[in-house]
DNA sequence: CATTAATTTCTATTATTTCAGAAATTTCAG
DNA sequence: CTGAAATTTCTGAAATAATAGAAATTAATG
C-alpha cells in the first residue's frame, strides 16, 4: 500500500493490533486504523488511511467514528487543507482510561441496570428458587463493587496512579491483617 | 426448552450474559452455558445443557471445553451416573481472577513477546524513524508495567484484595504527594 | 449561490464465525 | 472382551459481522 506499511516492524505491529482487536470484540480494521494513527507522528486524513491499510473509504469513515466515540482518536485541522485529519492518543494511560470508561458505559452499566431490575423483580417472591435470586443478587453486588472502585480510582491524579502501580502488592501493608496472614474480616 | 428457561428472569439473565460475551470476544453460546451453570445449584450434564439452551450437542461439548480452559467451569462426577457433569464457579472473585489470568496468557503475553522482538529488532537502527521506535517501545513498557502490577496484586490474599477495593481512592493517602496535589515524580 | 471536494450513509457482497448433525472415537459396565 | 452409552471431532450449512462501492449528503470555496 505504502512505504510505511512496507516496514516489516510497522506492518507487524499493525497486523497484530488488528488481531488483538478481534479478540476483544473490536473490529479488526478499526484496531488497525488505531495502530496506524498511534505510530504516526502527524495527523492523517481518511484517504491516506485508506491507502496505507488498503481499506475502503466507507470503512475508514465508520472506523474513525468508532475511534472518536472512544475518545482515543480526535479530529484535527491541518493548515491549508480542507480535509479532516486525525490523531490518536500517544499517552497510553489516557488511552487505557478512556477505553475503560467507554466500555463501562456501553457494557457494564447496562448490565448492572438489568441485574438491578431482576433483583428488584425477584424481591420477596417466596416461591422463587432462592439460590437463583442469591446468585443474581451476588453478581449485581459484585459488579457494583468493581465499578465503584473504578469510579474512585480513576479520579486519582495520574502520578498517584503510577506510584500505586509501582507499589504493586506492597500496598497491602496498609491493610490491617493483610500481609500478616491474620484472618481479616471477610466480605 | 425447559421450565427453567421459562422463568423470565432466568431467561433474561442468560440471554444478556450471552450478548455480553459477544461484546468481549466470547462465543455467545459459551457465555450462555456459563450463565446457566452459574445459576444452577447442581451439576448439569451436557445433554441437559443442550435441552435447556436449545443447542446442539457438539456445541455444548466445545463450549464446555472452552469454559474449562478458563478454569471457571469444572467437571464433576455424580454418584451413579456415567455422564460427565459440570459446575461453574460461584465465587465471583475467583472467576474474575481466572478469566484475567487466561486472557493475559492468551492475548497479552504474546503481545508483549512480539513488542519485545520488534523493540529488539529496531535497536540501534539509526535510519529508522525514531518516533516509531519510541512508540513501540513505550507500548512494550506500558504493557509490561500493567502485567507486573497484575502479577503482583493477584497473589494477595483475597480479603486483602477486598479491603483494598473498599478503600478505593483513599489508598492514595499512602502515596507521597498523592492527595496533596504536590507534583509527584512523573513516569 | 453554484460548484466541487469531502464525508457519510446505504446496500449488496464477501468473509468469518458459529452451529447442527453425522461419523468416529473413547469410556465404561457387565 | 464386547456392546452400549457418552463424548468428541469433523464437515457442510446457517447466521453474523465486516467490507466495498455507489449514492446521498454535507461543507467549503470562489
Amino acid at each position: 500500500m505504502s512505504a510505511f506499511m512496507d516496514i516489516p516492524e510497522v506492518r507487524s505491529f499493525i497486523l497484530h493490533w488488528g488481531e488483538m482487536g478481534t479478540q476483544w470484540g473490536v473490529n479488526r480494521s478499526v484496531a488497525q486504523m488505531h495502530a496506524l494513527l498511534y505510530l504516526s507522528d502527524r495527523p492523517l486524513h481518511a484517504e491516506e488511511i485508506c491507502h496505507r491499510l488498503g481499506l475502503a473509504r466507507s470503512n475508514v469513515s465508520n472506523g474513525l467514528k468508532e475511534l472518536q466515540s472512544y475518545r482515543i482518536v480526535r479530529r484535527v485541522h491541518v493548515e491549508g487543507d480542507r480535509r479532516d485529519h486525525f490523531v490518536a492518543d500517544t499517552d497510553l494511560w489516557d488511552m487505557l482510561m478512556k477505553i475503560a470508561a467507554e466500555r463501562k458505559r456501553r457494557e457494564i452499566d447496562p448490565t448492572i441496570q438489568l441485574l438491578g431490575e431482576l433483583t428488584e423483580s425477584l424481591e420477596g417472591r417466596t416461591q422463587f428458587p432462592p439460590h437463583i435470586r442469591e446468585r443474581i443478587g451476588r453478581m449485581h453486588e459484585f459488579l457494583g463493587t468493581l465499578t465503584s472502585w473504578y469510579d474512585d480510582v480513576r479520579r486519582l491524579p495520574r502520578p498517584t496512579l503510577v506510584a500505586l502501580m509501582k507499589l504493586g502488592g506492597r500496598v497491602a501493608r496498609f491493610i490491617p491483617g493483610g500481609k500478616a496472614k491474620r484472618p481479616a474480616q471477610s466480605d
